[in-house]
DNA sequence: AAAATGTAACCTACCGGTACGGATCAGAAT
DNA sequence: ATTCTGATCCGTACCGGTAGGTTACATTTT
C-alpha cells in the first residue's frame, strides 16, 4: 500500500496554515511575518520563495477562506435540492451554527476587505471578487423562488449576512445575528409571489 | 464685540481633526503617528501631551465619530415625531444619503472593531459601547411602534444598518446597501400588529 | 544531481514614545 | 511702562525596537 505522504508538511503549507489562522484571528494587519515563520517553525526565505511578499500571501489565506466558505455554501444548499426558499434558509442555518464557535470572529474575506481600502491590494481584489460572486448567487436563488423583487431581496438578504459577520464579532454570544435567519424568513415571505395589492411589475 | 478667539485652532485639535480624516479613509491601523503630526503641522510630543498613546488618540476619533452619528440619528428621529416607524426610516434614508459620498468608507466604530480584535483596546471599548447603545435605542424604537417582536425586529434592523456599512465599502456605487431602507420596511410591516395566524404571544 | 529548506546575517524605513530646552503670555511687583 | 515670574504650550532631536524584505551560502531531502 503507498505511504502516506510525508508526515510534516511542506513548509509553504505550515507557513499558510499558520498565517490563516493568526490572521483570521488577530486580522492580518496586526501579525508580523517573523511571528508566522516563528510559529510555522519555518524560516522567512520559504515565506518569500512561496509566496512573494506578506500582501500575497494575505490573498492566499483569503483565497483558501473562501474556498472553505464556497464550500459550506454548497453543502447547505445540497440538503435542499430544488427548493431554492429552503436552500438560502440552510444557508443561513448553518452561518448560524458557525457563529457560535467561541473563537468566531466573522467573514475573514469581509475583515480584509475593512482592513485594506486600497482598491489595488491584492488580499482586497480577492475579497471583493468573492462578494460579488456571493451576491450573484444570491440572485440565482432568489430567481429560482419566483420572487417578485428577486435582486432587491437577494442585496437584502446579503445585508442580513454581511450584518451578522460584523455584528458577531461586536456582541459576543445573544448579539443581533442570532435574529439573521428569521429576518430572512420574513423578508423571502414578504417578496413570495401571493394575491397583493402591491406593484410586481418589474425585477428590482 | 468680543475678539474671535485664536484664528489658528490649538495642536491637539488640529492633530485630532487630521487623525481623524486619516484613519476613517485609510483604517487607524494603516496610518502611524509620524504622518498625522506632519499633516496637522504639528509635532509628536504635542499628540502624547495631548493624548497618551496612539490608541488613546483613536479613541478620542472613534469617540467623535459616535456624537456625530448620534447627532444624525437624533435629527432623523427629530424629523417625525410621534412616529417611530417614520423615524426608523427617516434614519435609513439619512443612512443611504451619506452613503452615497463618494469617500464613504461605512461606520468608523465597526470598521475600528473590526481592526482590533483585543477586547482591551480602548478603541473598541468606544466602539462596542456605542453599537450596544443603538442596539438600545433601536429596540426602544421598536416597542414604541408597537412591534409583534421588538427586540427580534431592532436587531434585524440593526443587521441591515452593519450589513449596508460594510457592502458600501465592498461594492462602490450600486452595492446590495441600497436594498437597505426597502428591507427595513418590509421587516416592520411584517412585525406590524394586525390579523395574523403567527404567533405573537411573547416578545422575542 | 536537483529541488526544497534552513542559517545567519543584513538592510532601510518606520514604528510608538520621550528628554529637554525654547517660546509665549498673564499677572504681580517695581 | 517695565521687569520678573510661573505656568502653559510647543518644537528639536533622539531613542530602542521592529516592520517587511533580501542576501549568500550551507544543508537536507528526494
Amino acid at each position: 500500500m503507498p505511504q502516506p505522504p510525508t508526515v510534516t508538511p511542506k513548509a509553504a503549507d505550515r507557513i499558510l496554515n499558520t498565517a490563516s489562522d493568526l490572521f483570521y484571528r488577530e486580522g492580518s494587519r496586526a501579525v508580523g511575518v517573523d511571528e508566522i515563520v516563528a510559529r510555522a517553525g519555518a524560516t522567512k526565505p520559504s515565506l518569500y520563495r512561496a509566496f512573494g511578499s506578506k500582501d500575497q500571501l494575505i490573498a492566499a489565506y483569503l483565497e483558501t477562506q473562501a474556498v472553505q466558505l464556497w464550500s459550506h455554501f454548497n453543502e447547505a444548499l445540497a440538503s435542499r435540492p430544488g427548493d431554492p426558499r429552503a436552500q438560502v434558509l440552510a444557508w443561513f442555518d448553518a452561518l448560524a451554527e458557525r457563529m457560535e464557535a467561541p473563537a468566531y470572529r466573522g467573514c475573514g474575506l469581509s475583515n480584509a476587505a475593512v482592513e485594506y481600502p486600497d482598491p489595488e491590494h491584492p488580499g482586497r481584489l480577492v475579497a471583493v471578487a468573492h462578494k460579488d460572486r456571493m451576491r450573484k448567487r444570491l440572485r440565482e436563488l432568489t430567481r429560482a423562488m419566483d420572487a417578485r423583487k428577486p435582486r432587491k431581496l437577494a442585496d437584502s438578504l446579503m445585508l442580513l449576512m454581511e450584518g451578522a459577520f460584523v455584528t458577531s464579532q461586536l456582541f459576543d454570544g445573544a448579539g443581533p445575528a442570532g435574529a439573521a435567519r428569521g429576518a430572512a424568513e420574513a423578508l423571502i415571505t414578504a417578496h413570495a409571489r401571493r394575491a397583493t395589492g402591491e406593484n410586481d411589475n418589474q425585477e428590482g
